[in-house]
Formats: structure tokens, C-alpha cells, sequence
DNA sequence: ACCTCCTATTGACACTTATCAATGTATCAC
DNA sequence: GTGATACATTGATAAGTGTCAATAGGAGGT
């Protein structure tokens, strides 16, 4: 087929979003990697995933962050959720407890898309 | 000393900021770390960089971007402003125009705070 | 001097967001 | 059932942010 040059791979590392530095931006890419690094504009955030990253068996439950992070346990709450919302963590309900855990795949993701 | 055991090194890669997933991060090293997302949240302010990266030569006068991007004049310098003081890009003054360029290095060293 | 062009700043507005108190929902123990 | 515990949601408020029109600043040309 005539097509057959269209072979050429999209040889992007992870082929699921685009890129910043790889091709100029289209209004619809720039506003749905910007919705990404939205939930990493906040220091609450940035800390959630870090204490997640570093616990030991990669789970936190949420009245676990309440106190390491000086906030109010709705206020914690809504940052989950926002991380949540991003792909970032997902939780995990066991009885009267939420177990939350960080998805470094998604991370990754984000990651990529500033390579440079 | 009972201390021997602190000479653990930081092993940072960059050593130049903290990394959001190494260990827990302070409220301060968040602060600064969020600072900088908060640059890249925004859609305007990622195919601004994505534009300079596929410049040739590296660098933009501001008045190329402001038909692209679809913003007003005030609006991309508002933006370009923000980028600069995160240390992402800089601006050149050459005549009457200023020719904007993009800081690798910086990018990298946001990108490699959230390494997997 | 003047005028024109390019960029930055100011002021005002609408919109978003981070925060907490109060309330709702769900689960477990009794 | 009641009560207690953990988390989510709602409502309100204060602070932040993106946007543009108007204006100011700076540089070159006449």
C-alpha cells in the first residue's frame, strides 16, 4: 500500500500522552498535561505522594497524613481526591479504613512529557 | 561516635533540590517544588515552552507568540514572566525586541525531583 | 525633538482553589 | 438497634490566578 511509509512508529517511551519539548503543542495537549502538573502545584500533594513513597508496604491510610501534615482531615481529603482525579493514587477501602497508594506508572507518564 | 551511623549519604542525583519521592519532604522543600509545577500548570505557559524547544536556534521573540498561542500581548508577557522566575526560561534584549530561550538544565532538574 | 514599534506593567474583572467547620455516609463493635 | 470511628461531601470564605484594556517604558528611525 501507498501507506506503507505511515509505518514509522510513534517510538514515544510511554505512547500516552505528548510531549512538551518533543513537537509544538495543540491547545487540547497543553490543557491536559497542565490538568497533571496542576495536582503537583501544591505542597500538601507533593507531600502526600512522598510519605507514600516512603512507607513501608507503599499504603497510607488517610488519618495518617492528618497529623504529619498539619492539616484538617477534609482538607486532606480534597487533596486525595484531586490526586486521585490525576491518576496519581488510587484508595483502597478495608473496613472502616482508606488505603491510599501512590501509581509511580503515572508519574512516570507525567515525567516523560518534560523530557529533555 | 554514636552518630557514625549518620554519615548515610544523600545520595541525590542532582543535588541540587529535593526529590519528591526519596523521603518524606518538609513543608519547605515542598513550598519550592511546588513553585515550580506551578509553572507548568498551566496550558498557555506549556506550548510556550514547547515553541521554544522546537525553535530553531533556541529562542523567540515574544511577538511570535502571541498570534500561535491566541493571547494577548500582556497576557504571553504575564506568562513568559512566570516561566522566568521558575527559572525556566530567560529573555534576551536585542533592539526592541526580546528573544526568549528555554532552560534545559532547569526543566531537568524539575523532572528529575519526581524520578520513578 | 517626534513618531512608531515592541515589550512590560497596572488595574480591574471573573474564575479557580485551599482551607476549615459542619454535616453526611459507611463500617465496625456493642 | 445505639454508639463510636474513619472518611467524604457540602457550604462558606479568603486568597490566588488568568485574562484583557489601558498605560507606561525603551529602542530605533525620521
Amino acid at each position: 500500500m501507498a501507506a506503507s511509509a505511515a509505518s514509522l512508529k510513534v517510538t514515544d517511551t510511554t505512547s500516552c500522552c505528548a510531549s512538551v519539548l518533543a513537537a509544538p503543542l495543540d491547545a487540547a495537549e497543553a490543557a491536559e498535561l497542565a490538568r497533571g502538573f496542576s495536582a503537583l502545584a501544591d505542597p500538601v500533594r507533593l507531600r502526600v505522594l512522598s510519605i507514600l513513597a516512603a512507607a513501608p508496604g507503599g499504603e497510607v491510610c488517610v488519618c495518617d497524613f492528618v497529623s504529619p501534615l498539619g492539616k484538617s482531615q477534609p482538607t486532606i481529603s480534597h487533596h486525595l481526591k484531586v490526586l486521585g482525579e490525576a491518576g496519581l493514587v488510587q484508595g483502597d477501602r478495608r473496613g472502616k479504613w482508606v488505603w491510599y497508594s501512590l501509581n509511580r506508572e503515572r508519574l512516570s507518564q507525567l515525567q516523560s512529557t518534560i523530557d529533555a
